[in-house]
DNA sequence: TCGTCACTGTTAATGCGTTGACAATCTGCC
DNA sequence: GGCAGATTGTCAACGCATTAACAGTGACGA
């Protein structure tokens, strides 16, 4: 029960999968769960289980296990704010499409509100029930509606410009699918980068190497 | 010059950083690059961009620095194969048609042969110029066309039973959007896995807790 | 030709995440 | 009520990645 040191990098990372593991274990009925059961399913160690969920303070009963349900709902805690939050989508292409899917999935994380391109011939579409708005009308939208999270669909030449007009406008987290860099203008903003075509060429990397 | 122990998984993932960085700087004209400028602007110090340059043989010259040009072809030799890796995709929806974008911008690394779905409505239409086939084609195509790579944009419960199929087809390489965990059943496979739902999920924690 | 400067290659030190070990604690049975 | 078995919480050991330090080497100028 007592409280740890931060959580590292490293931690953070696991915790979505020990919620999505523990998800699909309360789908199945099953009621309690070990540290060892949760690392063969994570494909790590009993040990790591234990000290992940203790930099957190422990959910665990000792002499018992982990309760399936009240850990998934602790862990839940940790991860999503009380309210989903409010987001916009800046690019529609097919990336942004895409993307918005996984947005609109998570619905106890995220809530869309606007989506928003350059071209002409999306303006005025729908993208996963959101209307697609021209990027001139970014300004008054975020003043109305005050969104805290932007997701970054757009090439990496317009991506540094973006970036600061959403700052500019309050905006404080990303989920940045461009090769900009927010962290070197931006230190302190929130960015969980995706970099696709580096993943592709890391793949492209071990195929070679192996 | 000497060649090094082999690379770990965190020099590998910096590679195609490098490389994009060099291509940058080639495109503006600039010959010769130090360690530390390089570090710079990856984010780190000039010690590791070293010895990341030394598990390979060092491709620097002492008292000078790298060579851009020559630095970039040296990791394009590590990072890609001769020939670009034949690759299919399964799994033509919304997801799918954004990653084969990706797929078709690399053309050093992969070339798209097909795609493939379930869904009788997208059966026949084209992605990216390669026609989306009927699942069931997927033995014989396979048989004539020897791809080495495929994409799993297709949902987890399809994913298990697309993976066993794909690997009885002979291919040992994935690009994994999905939550199947190919690791634990095939544990020689080699596997780029990219879990957008869990990188949300991080988002989601470092904006409650920041 | 020699010395200085710049910068890499390489080895050593540091730090952090993972793994191992053990004490503390709960359940259930005798 | 006490003991055996199971399992967590926690502290220590280990290993690997990062960082620091320094020797080695080439270029350039006096």
């Amino acid at each position: 029960m007592t409280s740890q040191n931060k959580p590292s990098l490293p931690v953070i990372k696991r915790l979505p999968r020990y919620y999505r593991y523990l998800g699909e274990m309360e789908k199945e009925g099953i009621v309690k769960v070990s540290s060892s059961e949760l690392a063969q399913v994570m494909g790590t160690t009993a040990s790591q289980v234990r000290q992940d969920f203790n930099c957190f303070g422990g959910f665990g009963q000792q002499g018992i296990g982990y309760n399936v349900k009240l850990l998934r709902e602790e862990l839940g805690k940790l991860i999503f704010a009380r309210q989903p939050i409010p987001t916009i989508l800046i690019g529609a292409g097919n990336l942004g499409h895409a993307m918005a899917n996984y947005l609109v999935e998570d619905k106890r994380g995220f809530e869309l509100q606007g989506a928003f391109d350059v071209k002409p011939e999306m303006i005025g579409l729908t993208l996963c029930g959101v209307l697609i708005r021209d990027m001139g009308e970014l300004g008054a939208f975020c003043a109305e509606h005050n969104p805290r999270v932007a997701v970054i669909c757009v090439p990496r030449d317009s991506a540094k410009k973006v970036a600061r007009q959403l700052i500019d406008l309050g905006i404080r987290a990303f989920w940045n699918f461009s090769h900009y860099d927010f962290s070197i203008d931006y230190p302190d903003v929130v960015v969980e980068n995706v970099h696709l075509s580096d993943s592709l060429s890391t793949l492209s990397y071990e195929v070679n190497n192996n």
